[in-house]
DNA sequence: AGCTTCCGTATGAACGATAAAAATGAGGTT
DNA sequence: AACCTCATTTTTATCGTTCATACGGAAGCT
């Protein structure tokens, strides 16, 4: 039996490495780093009685000097933002837990940055970079002109993006969000409960992911034959809940207003169902609404919504980084590795804010907003 | 004049060594060195010269190699949790950043990692110390008896925490926030603007941040003598939005109902405001909300929320974080540094959900709910 | 026996930087 | 002239690991 050794030490005087456990196993530097590296190529005798060593000295490699040899961090840098929204804090946590999770299991680590903006965020990234603090970083919140990716290509510092240019897509790494096809699969959810008159509340143009969800609610609408009748039920303003208050009660006092909105963010979508109870309806029975991003609101106000799969955005995300890093740190001689391009759908959620019309009578004979 | 050698060469066939620098200005690798870390020892004339070249050529200190050399990684561990709960990921996130920006003016980094549970967290950190891959650790959401704090010093790993046990505070450092000073000030907002019977909606008992909150509940409302009339209007339920407002109708029911409510997260102040509106009543005019955490669905709804100051919460943890470390790795004949023991008091942001009441008449005329 | 082949292990040289010690040389002192 | 001082620079050693190569010895082959 072997005695308890293990316990026995607590606190270190000062690390162990690899030479303190090759002079105690009488072998050399290299045979140990072998045990732990490429075990195949040590006698089994020899591996056990080194293993046992390492054990008892309580040796752990030393992440800093095989960074330096092998002249790879094993960090990946990512920035992040200061929160303002609800639904900002909530993707970013999402995504970065992903990134470290995924990461973690390649014993590659996530390394946090700050900066003030996209330009300085590339700088930021460059010299992390150039300074071998980091094997590449990864991106998000990318818009279609966004200055980042040329740069960083231009640089050679590698990345991979959650989201998407307008240009050049296939020059570099991406994964992104079908934000189209959110919406639309809340529309065909919609019109399957029965529903005709299904407005849309959404941001101000000109964001590429409000113009997603935007392009998805009127494609869906067409496929379904039923622009001609809605599209007038279509209304944006900024992302805020007392925006979507306003423009969900401009729609419930129009006449012919509509049996269900979808409603491009949750943050809006909290201002339409304070709306929806303002006119005394009750969204569920009385009213459909469909958020987007399945924010912890949604789930509390039990908020039908639109979930992006950003655990498994930031999942390929850093399999992608890590494939990138291994191959320009292994030999040049190989074919360039395809770039990963990889558009995801988004899933409804359903809850009761759009649920239980499926057993209610024809949404049309109750959706008669109750002036005062 | 200079030709512009600077952007002449945008990518880098493989970086630039501090030997590349020596070689190409002259001198020693050695003066190079100094010309970064002691500009006092170089003559002015060679400094120029070798600043020159720097720039020149592109040089970055290799951020491994320095790491390596002075057995500091300037990485902070810090553990990202999953995201359940709104709240949780607003003030991880904010908390996460300003530890980020905090590291960052003194060129450290945070590091993320994952872990199933606090026990498997405290293996995480032992192994990433021992491995050098991290300077020290940072911790938070500690419970009274949490176990990390202990295991941790035996293991001797540097951390500072965000939170602090119920025994032995002393033997390490941490700052915290006063939860209790938070619902106090609440109190003493809304009993400044009349209110006499003000209710308490919080956790079930148990959590050391639910109790805290409704201590400062108990102990402002004896402080101003209130609560001989109020001590019955002290609810509890498990923090979501449902829970907030079954709690704030059967407050609301009751005959003698409060004209005002301090909620202990504003996950249930969210539930608690629907409660009101479903009771035909107008948060603010007809009764008082104040919730806790000011996340951004406060904003949204303008609920007045007692804010932590968890920016200055990060900042503080990381400053000693690196405090601690620059000791340890320095001279051992130093006094050991004093461990930081500080607490701070959030601020109650105010919001329409009880602001206006200051300039209504007595509450106690409007507040009777409207029954059906 | 003498040759190659192969396996397991050991040695030296990086990786890129810095601390500590040694060397250089100009100037001043005795 | 011999000696010391000081500022500046170079040399040497080291951080902990791994790559490339070398080495010794047993087995297989001619």
């Amino acid at each position: 039996m072997t005695a308890g050794f293990r316990d026995a030490r607590p606190s270190f005087a000062r690390s162990v490495t690899i030479s303190d456990v090759a002079e105690a196993a009488g072998v050399s530097r290299q045979t140990v780093s072998n045990v732990l590296n490429a075990p195949d190529r040590v006698r089994a005798e020899t591996r056990e009685r080194v293993t046992r060593v390492i054990a008892d000295l309580g040796y752990h490699p030393n992440h800093m000097a095989r960074s330096l040899r092998a002249s790879s961090p094993r960090l990946i840098g990512c920035r992040i933002l200061p929160v303002h929204a609800e639904t900002v804090a909530a993707i970013q946590d999402r995504f970065l837990h992903a990134l470290a999770e995924a990461g973690q299991e390649c014993d590659h680590h996530v390394l946090l940055f700050t900066a003030e903006d996209v330009a300085a965020e590339t700088e930021r990234c460059t010299a992390l970079w150039r300074a071998g603090a980091v094997s590449g970083v990864v991106l998000y919140d990318i818009t279609p002109d966004d200055p980042r990716v040329g740069r960083l290509t231009a640089s050679g510092v590698p990345f991979t993006a959650f989201g998407r240019t307008a240009v050049s897509t296939e020059q570099y790494s991406w994964a992104d969000v079908d934000n189209a096809a959110g919406t639309a699969s809340a529309i065909d959810h919609l019109v399957a409960a029965g529903h005709r008159r299904i407005g849309f509340l959404g941001w101000l143009e000109g964001s590429s992911v409000g113009d997603a969800r935007a392009r998805g609610w009127l494609t869906a609408m067409d496929r379904h034959g039923l622009l001609a009748e809605s599209h007038r039920l279509d209304v944006r303003g900024e992302d805020t809940t007392s925006s979507g208050t306003r423009l969900m009660t401009e729609l419930l006092d129009r006449p012919g207003p509509p049996t269900a909105v979808v409603v491009a963010t949750d943050t809006l979508a909290v201002g339409a169902l304070q709306a929806v109870r303002d006119h005394g309806l009750i969204p569920g029975r009385d009213i459909a609404v469909v958020g987007f991003d399945d924010s912890p609101a949604a789930t509390a106000l039990g908020l039908s919504s639109v979930r992006q799969p950003i655990e498994e955005v930031g999942r390929l995300v850093m399999a992608e980084m890590l494939r990138l890093t291994d191959r320009t740190s292994g030999a040049d001689g190989e074919p360039p590795a395809e770039p990963l391009h990889r558009l995801l759908t988004p899933e409804l959620v359903v809850r009761t804010s759009s649920a239980p019309l499926l057993s209610s009578p024809p949404p049309d004979a109750t959706a008669q907003p109750l002036r005062a």
